[in-house]
DNA sequence: GTCTATAGTCCGATAGAC
DNA sequence: GTCTATCGGACTATAGAC
């Protein structure tokens, strides 16, 4: 009993450090790099001492590793809407939607996985090689249904994937461009709902899909 | 006279090999980050001593900023195509073209950009802030002035030019992605010509331009 | 202009006290 | 489980011979 006490008291404590950890950390990785970001600055993020962190995570590259798997199973789940999804319409625009949500609100951990790539995935190469390609695959198909029942043009499934994905990624990984070219302010929620009806109208419209539910919003403006 | 031959033959020397460190320093830079890079890898890649690279550039920054230089400069020639053209329908195809001919041929120049803003531009955020944002307000008027004459559907030019930059980039950028997902094979001259395709079909298409010329290519397969 | 040898700095990781 | 102090290695940059 005392003991499961414990293991509850300590269980928890551990989790909430890695947590703290990893959210720090996650930020650092986006803004540094794997190479430029140290451990000492990670710790000064979180709030903690230096060796705190290698007594959590042993090495920068089990740090790594864990960030990158948080980030991954978001993605997954983000895609959950897809397979729900009665076709193309009401699929794609939920998919674009949920893309530049986690664009907006998570930009890092798009940053930390686009950095990651860009330098040939030299530590996460197995993530790519087994679940993101049966994921991709499983997507494919379904496009590829869609176009077989003709709700949507013939295209190369995964040239619409890589499509959206670069489209909604933007927002987060360029994010700081996109910000210097606003007159060096963030989108605003105006903006933001903007792009989001301008690139799901340009992919529906382009796929030619039948166009979004014809009244876009609810009421005034 | 000796002497202007002796500066000529010093001047083309110089040329040379500082052309040859950028060259190299490209590469590393986008496999490895900034940070990652290291004077000796460079060197390596160079075939020269790495006190060398300190003679031709003195610090690992200056280097960096030349060879952003010689990156940025690409990009601009590369959208000269669209001042000169009469409408949506050829200036977009054709920008699209050259931009994905770019990032076939020469990817790493895309990928060291993609790293530094990702990062925040720490280094070159005089570019973001003059260049950049000039050009970009100069392609925004052309966009513009294409709505206005009623050649395509409305649309926030800035939003345009983002989902053309992203798809792509993309494909120099996320080359190791879109490898790994082809089976660890780079794209074939047939995959290259269906993505330059399917992508110059759905954003015309989308954009309510009037489809690229009917018939498009020149006859067999 | 070229290259070797090294100075000086910073970082990942750990030992060991609490 | 927490933290300080430090080791050992790697990197940028330079001094100085050729």
């Amino acid at each position: 009993m005392i003991l499961s006490t414990q293991r509850n008291q300590s269980g928890s404590k551990r989790k909430e450090n890695e947590a703290l950890i990893i959210t720090a950390a996650e930020k650092i990785f986006a803004d540094m790099g794997y190479a430029g970001a140290t451990m000492q600055q990670i710790a000064d993020a979180a709030g903690l001492p230096k060796a705190n962190l290698h007594y959590y995570f042993p090495t920068k590259e089990i740090l790594y590793r864990n960030v990158i798997d948080k980030i991954f199973n978001l993605w997954l789940e983000a895609a959950d809407i897809f397979d729900a999804a009665e076709g193309p319409k009401d699929g794609l625009s939920s998919y674009i939607d949920a893309k530049l949500e986690s664009s907006r609100h998570f930009p890092n951990g798009s940053k930390v996985w686009a950095n990651e790539v860009i330098q040939g995935a030299p530590i996460i190469q197995d993530y790519l090689e087994s679940k993101l390609t049966a994921w991709t695959h499983s997507k494919a198909e379904i496009i590829e249904m869609w176009i077989a029942k003709g709700l949507m043009d013939p295209i190369n499934p995964k040239t619409l994937l890589y499509f959206i994905w670069s489209a909604t990624q933007h927002y987060a990984d360029f994010q700081h461009q996109i910000r210097t070219l606003n007159n060096n302010s963030d989108l605003t929620e105006a903006q933001w709902r903007e792009v989001k009806e301008d690139i799901k109208k340009l992919v529906l419209k382009g796929l030619g899909v039948k166009q979004v539910s014809e009244c876009p919003t609810i009421s005034d403006e």
